[in-house]
DNA sequence: AATTATGTTGCGGT
DNA sequence: AACCGCAACATAAT
Protein backbone atom coordinates (compact mmCIF):
# COMPACT_ATOMS: atom_id res chain seq x y z
CA UNK A 1 0.00 0.00 0.00
CA UNK A 2 2.03 2.46 1.14
CA UNK A 3 2.40 6.07 0.38
CA UNK A 4 2.09 8.98 3.74
CA UNK A 5 -2.07 9.19 2.86
CA UNK A 6 -2.43 5.25 2.54
CA UNK A 7 -0.71 4.82 5.94
CA UNK A 8 -2.45 7.87 7.20
CA UNK A 9 -5.52 6.27 6.60
CA UNK A 10 -4.96 3.34 8.25
CA UNK A 11 -3.39 4.64 11.48
CA UNK A 12 -6.17 6.79 12.19
CA UNK A 13 -8.34 3.01 11.52
CA UNK A 14 -6.50 1.43 13.68
CA UNK A 15 -6.86 3.97 16.62
CA UNK A 16 -9.90 4.14 17.07
CA UNK A 17 -10.31 0.54 17.20
CA UNK A 18 -7.29 -0.43 19.46
CA UNK A 19 -7.39 3.00 21.94
CA UNK A 20 -6.56 1.22 25.19
CA UNK A 21 -7.28 -2.00 23.98
CA UNK A 22 -5.12 -4.84 25.67
CA UNK A 23 -3.17 -7.58 23.44
CA UNK A 24 -4.43 -10.77 25.20
CA UNK A 25 -2.29 -13.35 21.91
CA UNK A 26 -0.23 -12.94 19.21
CA UNK A 27 0.06 -15.57 16.31
CA UNK A 28 3.40 -15.41 14.10
CA UNK A 29 1.95 -17.13 10.97
CA UNK A 30 5.54 -16.14 9.49
CA UNK A 31 8.63 -15.26 11.17
CA UNK A 32 10.23 -13.67 8.17
CA UNK A 33 7.88 -10.56 9.09
CA UNK A 34 9.11 -10.31 12.47
CA UNK A 35 12.77 -10.12 12.17
CA UNK A 36 12.85 -14.09 13.20
CA UNK A 37 12.47 -12.83 16.76
CA UNK A 38 11.10 -15.84 18.33
CA UNK A 39 10.29 -13.84 21.36
CA UNK A 40 8.08 -11.33 19.73
CA UNK A 41 4.59 -12.82 20.58
CA UNK A 42 5.65 -13.05 24.55
CA UNK A 43 6.69 -9.83 24.28
CA UNK A 44 3.70 -8.04 23.12
CA UNK A 45 1.56 -10.27 25.31
CA UNK A 46 -0.25 -7.90 28.18
CA UNK A 47 0.88 -4.77 26.77
CA UNK A 48 -2.11 -1.78 26.18
CA UNK A 49 -2.25 0.16 23.18
CA UNK A 50 -1.12 3.87 24.60
CA UNK A 51 -0.73 6.01 20.70
CA UNK A 52 -0.21 5.18 16.87
CA UNK A 53 2.51 7.29 15.71
CA UNK A 54 3.20 7.50 12.32
CA UNK A 55 6.46 8.96 10.48
CA UNK A 56 6.69 8.99 7.08
CA UNK A 57 5.34 5.74 5.85
CA UNK A 58 6.34 4.09 8.90
CA UNK A 59 3.73 3.01 12.14
CA UNK A 60 4.64 3.25 15.09
CA UNK A 61 2.81 1.51 18.46
CA UNK A 62 2.95 2.72 21.49
CA UNK A 63 2.02 0.95 24.97
CA UNK A 64 1.06 2.51 28.34
CA UNK A 65 3.78 2.13 30.98
CA UNK A 66 6.23 0.78 28.58
CA UNK A 67 8.01 3.97 26.73
CA UNK A 68 10.70 1.32 26.67
CA UNK A 69 9.21 -0.66 23.97
CA UNK A 70 7.33 0.45 20.78
CA UNK A 71 6.26 -1.62 17.85
CA UNK A 72 7.12 -0.69 14.41
CA UNK A 73 5.44 -1.32 11.30
CA UNK A 74 5.94 -1.10 7.57
CA UNK A 75 3.52 -1.95 4.65
CA UNK A 76 6.51 -1.71 2.04
CA UNK A 77 5.00 -2.94 -1.05
CA UNK A 78 1.87 -4.97 -0.63
CA UNK A 79 1.40 -4.99 3.10
CA UNK A 80 -2.21 -4.38 4.73
CA UNK A 81 -3.67 -4.11 8.34
CA UNK A 82 -7.10 -5.51 8.78
CA UNK A 83 -9.12 -4.99 11.70
CA UNK A 84 -11.95 -7.67 12.44
CA UNK A 85 -13.86 -8.72 15.34
CA UNK A 86 -16.09 -11.31 16.15
CA UNK A 87 -19.70 -10.04 16.68
CA UNK A 88 -20.27 -10.81 20.51
CA UNK A 89 -23.87 -10.14 19.73
CA UNK A 90 -25.79 -12.19 17.58
CA UNK A 91 -29.54 -13.36 17.38
CA UNK A 92 -28.40 -16.68 18.93
CA UNK A 93 -26.92 -15.04 21.77
CA UNK A 94 -23.34 -16.35 20.93
CA UNK A 95 -20.77 -16.13 19.57
CA UNK A 96 -20.43 -15.98 15.53
CA UNK A 97 -17.14 -16.71 14.24
CA UNK A 98 -17.37 -14.27 11.06
CA UNK A 99 -14.50 -12.27 11.61
CA UNK A 100 -15.83 -9.41 8.70
CA UNK A 101 -17.69 -8.35 5.84
CA UNK A 102 -14.91 -8.43 3.69
CA UNK A 103 -13.21 -11.48 4.45
CA UNK A 104 -12.03 -14.39 6.59
CA UNK A 105 -9.35 -13.85 8.24
CA UNK A 106 -6.36 -15.16 8.47
CA UNK A 107 -6.09 -16.24 4.61
CA UNK A 108 -2.66 -17.17 3.37
CA UNK A 109 -0.94 -13.79 2.81
CA UNK A 110 -1.70 -13.12 6.99
CA UNK A 111 1.40 -13.10 9.04
CA UNK A 112 0.93 -12.32 12.18
CA UNK A 113 -2.24 -11.86 13.93
CA UNK A 114 -2.67 -9.78 17.20
CA UNK A 115 -6.09 -10.68 19.52
CA UNK A 116 -6.82 -8.46 21.73
CA UNK A 117 -9.59 -8.16 24.63
CA UNK A 118 -12.09 -6.39 22.88
CA UNK A 119 -12.80 -9.48 20.32
CA UNK A 120 -11.00 -7.12 17.67
CA UNK A 121 -7.67 -8.99 15.89
CA UNK A 122 -5.62 -6.93 13.94
CA UNK A 123 -4.33 -8.47 11.45
CA UNK A 124 -0.83 -8.01 9.42
CA UNK A 125 -1.16 -8.99 5.84
CA UNK A 126 1.50 -9.01 2.72
CA UNK A 127 1.98 -10.70 -0.16
CA UNK A 128 5.19 -10.14 -1.14
CA UNK A 129 6.61 -10.38 2.31
CA UNK A 130 8.73 -7.22 2.26
CA UNK A 131 6.85 -5.55 5.40
CA UNK A 132 7.46 -6.04 8.92
CA UNK A 133 6.67 -5.80 12.25
CA UNK A 134 9.59 -4.88 15.09
CA UNK A 135 9.73 -4.78 18.35
CA UNK A 136 11.92 -1.52 18.77
CA UNK A 137 13.16 -0.17 22.45
CA UNK A 138 13.05 3.71 22.95
CA UNK A 139 16.70 3.98 21.22
CA UNK A 140 16.02 2.15 18.28
CA UNK A 141 12.44 3.70 18.15
CA UNK A 142 14.08 7.29 18.17
CA UNK A 143 16.62 5.94 15.28
CA UNK A 144 14.30 5.18 13.53
CA UNK A 145 12.38 8.28 13.57
CA UNK A 146 15.25 10.71 12.73
CA UNK A 147 16.06 9.00 9.46
CA UNK A 148 13.12 10.40 8.00
CA UNK A 149 13.43 14.08 6.31
CA UNK A 150 10.39 16.72 6.49
CA UNK A 151 6.63 15.60 5.77
CA UNK A 152 5.53 18.02 3.10
CA UNK A 153 1.88 17.77 5.15
CA UNK A 154 3.34 19.27 8.25
CA UNK A 155 2.10 22.58 9.84
CA UNK A 156 5.40 24.70 9.65
CA UNK A 157 7.33 22.60 6.65
CA UNK A 158 9.86 25.05 5.04
CA UNK A 159 9.03 25.44 1.15
CA UNK A 160 11.95 27.74 0.90
CA UNK A 161 14.43 25.56 2.73
CA UNK A 162 12.72 22.47 0.85
CA UNK A 163 13.24 24.87 -2.59
CA UNK A 164 17.08 25.54 -1.84
CA UNK A 165 17.69 21.87 -0.41
CA UNK A 166 15.89 20.61 -3.85
CA UNK A 167 18.39 22.85 -6.31
CA UNK A 168 21.53 21.16 -4.70
CA UNK A 169 20.90 17.46 -5.43
CA UNK A 170 22.63 16.28 -7.99
CA UNK A 171 19.96 13.51 -9.13
CA UNK A 172 17.01 14.00 -11.30
CA UNK A 173 13.85 15.71 -9.42
CA UNK A 174 11.73 12.27 -8.87
CA UNK A 175 14.72 10.45 -7.70
CA UNK A 176 14.91 13.61 -5.48
CA UNK A 177 11.34 12.97 -3.95
CA UNK A 178 11.48 9.41 -3.69
CA UNK A 179 14.27 9.35 -0.66
CA UNK A 180 12.86 9.37 2.27
CA UNK A 181 15.66 10.93 4.25
CA UNK A 182 15.22 14.06 1.95
CA UNK A 183 11.41 14.21 2.03
CA UNK A 184 9.46 11.57 4.04
CA UNK A 185 5.76 10.38 2.71
CA UNK A 186 5.31 10.80 -1.10
CA UNK A 187 5.67 7.28 -3.50
CA UNK A 188 5.37 6.18 -7.05
CA UNK A 189 2.19 7.45 -7.56
CA UNK A 190 2.37 10.46 -5.70
CA UNK A 191 5.54 12.09 -6.89
CA UNK A 192 3.99 11.30 -10.63
CA UNK A 193 1.02 13.57 -9.27
CA UNK A 194 3.30 16.36 -7.83
CA UNK A 195 5.40 16.85 -10.45
CA UNK A 196 2.44 16.93 -13.12
CA UNK A 197 0.79 19.53 -10.66
CA UNK A 198 3.94 21.30 -10.77
CA UNK A 199 4.29 21.49 -14.50
CA UNK A 200 7.57 19.59 -14.06
CA UNK A 201 9.06 16.79 -15.97
CA UNK A 202 9.88 14.08 -13.52
CA UNK A 203 13.62 13.09 -15.10
CA UNK A 204 14.84 16.98 -14.97
CA UNK A 205 17.51 17.06 -12.89
CA UNK A 206 17.05 18.84 -9.50
CA UNK A 207 19.64 21.59 -9.99
CA UNK A 208 18.34 22.86 -13.53
CA UNK A 209 14.93 23.76 -11.57
CA UNK A 210 14.59 27.48 -10.91
CA UNK A 211 13.13 28.66 -7.86
CA UNK A 212 9.45 29.03 -8.91
CA UNK A 213 9.61 25.52 -10.11
CA UNK A 214 11.21 24.07 -7.03
CA UNK A 215 8.26 25.89 -4.78
CA UNK A 216 5.76 24.44 -6.50
CA UNK A 217 6.86 21.12 -6.13
CA UNK A 218 6.84 22.01 -2.43
CA UNK A 219 3.03 23.47 -2.06
CA UNK A 220 2.05 20.74 -4.93
CA UNK A 221 3.18 17.56 -2.84
CA UNK A 222 1.43 18.97 -0.05
CA UNK A 223 -1.89 20.12 -1.64
CA UNK A 224 -1.69 16.56 -3.25
CA UNK A 225 -0.61 14.40 -0.03
CA UNK A 226 -3.45 16.12 1.63
CA UNK A 227 -6.32 15.88 -0.78
CA UNK A 228 -5.36 12.16 -0.84
CA UNK A 229 -5.86 11.91 2.77
CA UNK A 230 -9.10 12.99 2.68
CA UNK A 231 -9.97 10.66 -0.27
CA UNK A 232 -9.33 7.83 2.56
CA UNK A 233 -5.86 7.19 0.16
CA UNK A 234 -5.34 5.46 -3.81
CA UNK A 235 -6.03 1.69 -4.45
CA UNK A 236 -3.88 0.83 -7.30
CA UNK A 237 -3.39 -2.47 -7.12
CA UNK A 238 -3.18 -3.91 -3.31
CA UNK A 239 -4.01 -0.92 -1.22
CA UNK A 240 -7.50 -2.20 1.05
CA UNK A 241 -7.69 0.27 4.24
CA UNK A 242 -8.06 -1.39 7.86
CA UNK A 243 -11.59 -1.98 7.05
CA UNK A 244 -10.85 -4.11 3.72
CA UNK A 245 -12.20 -0.61 1.84
CA UNK A 246 -10.29 0.75 -1.08
CA UNK A 247 -8.85 4.43 -1.62
CA UNK A 248 -10.86 6.75 -3.60
CA UNK A 249 -8.34 8.49 -4.97
CA UNK A 250 -7.89 6.75 -7.75
CA UNK A 251 -10.19 8.40 -9.63
CA UNK A 252 -8.54 11.32 -9.18
CA UNK A 253 -5.33 10.27 -10.45
CA UNK A 254 -4.16 13.25 -13.20
CA UNK A 255 -1.07 10.91 -14.52
CA UNK A 256 -0.70 8.00 -12.52
CA UNK A 257 -1.80 4.60 -14.47
CA UNK A 258 -3.10 7.05 -17.64
CA UNK A 259 -0.85 6.36 -19.91
CA UNK A 260 -2.09 6.22 -23.36
CA UNK A 261 -5.26 8.56 -22.64
CA UNK A 262 -5.15 12.32 -23.07
CA UNK A 263 -3.79 14.86 -20.29
CA UNK A 264 -6.49 16.66 -18.33
CA UNK A 265 -4.95 19.73 -18.28
CA UNK A 266 -3.78 20.30 -22.41
CA UNK A 267 -5.19 16.98 -23.97
CA UNK A 268 -1.64 15.73 -24.97
CA UNK A 269 -1.11 11.85 -24.82
CA UNK A 270 0.07 10.66 -21.23
CA UNK A 271 3.48 8.93 -21.61
CA UNK A 272 5.09 5.90 -19.41
CA UNK A 273 8.58 5.64 -19.16
CA UNK A 274 11.22 4.80 -17.03
CA UNK A 275 12.95 7.58 -14.62
CA UNK A 276 14.62 6.68 -11.07
CA UNK A 277 13.87 3.14 -11.70
CA UNK A 278 10.67 3.04 -11.51
CA UNK A 279 7.62 2.77 -13.86
CA UNK A 280 7.19 7.24 -14.83
CA UNK A 281 4.00 8.67 -15.93
CA UNK A 282 3.78 12.52 -17.39
CA UNK A 283 2.36 14.92 -19.78
CA UNK A 284 5.24 15.54 -22.45
CA UNK A 285 3.46 18.74 -23.21
CA UNK A 286 2.20 20.79 -20.47
CA UNK A 287 5.27 19.29 -17.77
CA UNK A 288 8.36 21.36 -18.81
C1' DA B 1 6.48 -20.74 -20.54
C1' DA B 2 9.97 -17.37 -19.76
C1' DT B 3 10.21 -12.61 -19.06
C1' DT B 4 8.62 -8.35 -17.06
C1' DA B 5 6.12 -5.52 -14.05
C1' DT B 6 4.44 -4.21 -9.39
C1' DG B 7 2.22 1.44 -4.23
C1' DT B 8 9.48 0.20 -1.02
C1' DT B 9 13.82 0.61 0.65
C1' DG B 10 18.34 -1.29 2.46
C1' DC B 11 22.65 -2.81 0.97
C1' DG B 12 27.03 -3.02 -1.26
C1' DG B 13 29.73 -0.94 -4.73
C1' DT B 14 31.32 3.47 -7.34
C1' DA C 1 28.23 11.83 1.19
C1' DA C 2 25.53 11.11 -2.63
C1' DC C 3 24.13 8.08 -5.95
C1' DC C 4 23.09 3.76 -8.69
C1' DG C 5 21.64 -0.92 -9.38
C1' DC C 6 20.06 -4.86 -7.33
C1' DA C 7 17.88 -7.82 -4.03
C1' DA C 8 14.25 -9.22 -0.82
C1' DC C 9 9.34 -12.05 -2.46
C1' DA C 10 4.78 -13.44 -4.68
C1' DT C 11 1.78 -13.01 -8.34
C1' DA C 12 -0.38 -11.36 -12.71
C1' DA C 13 0.15 -10.04 -17.32
C1' DT C 14 2.39 -10.32 -21.72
Amino acid sequence: MPELPEVETVRVQLWAKLRGRTISKVIVHDLKTVGADLSFARKLRGLKFADIERVGKLLIFRFEDRPDRSLLGHLKMTGQFFYTERNALTAGGGHSLRTSEFKQLPDRHTRVSIETDAEGVLHFNDQRKFGFLKLADAAETAAAKRRFGPEPIAPHFDHKDFARKLRARKTNVKAALLDQTFVAGLGNIYVDETLFAAEVKPDRSAASLDEREALRIAKSAGAILKRAIKSGGTTFQHFMDAEGKRGGYVNKLKVFGRQGLSCPRCGATILKTRVAGRGTHFCPNCQK
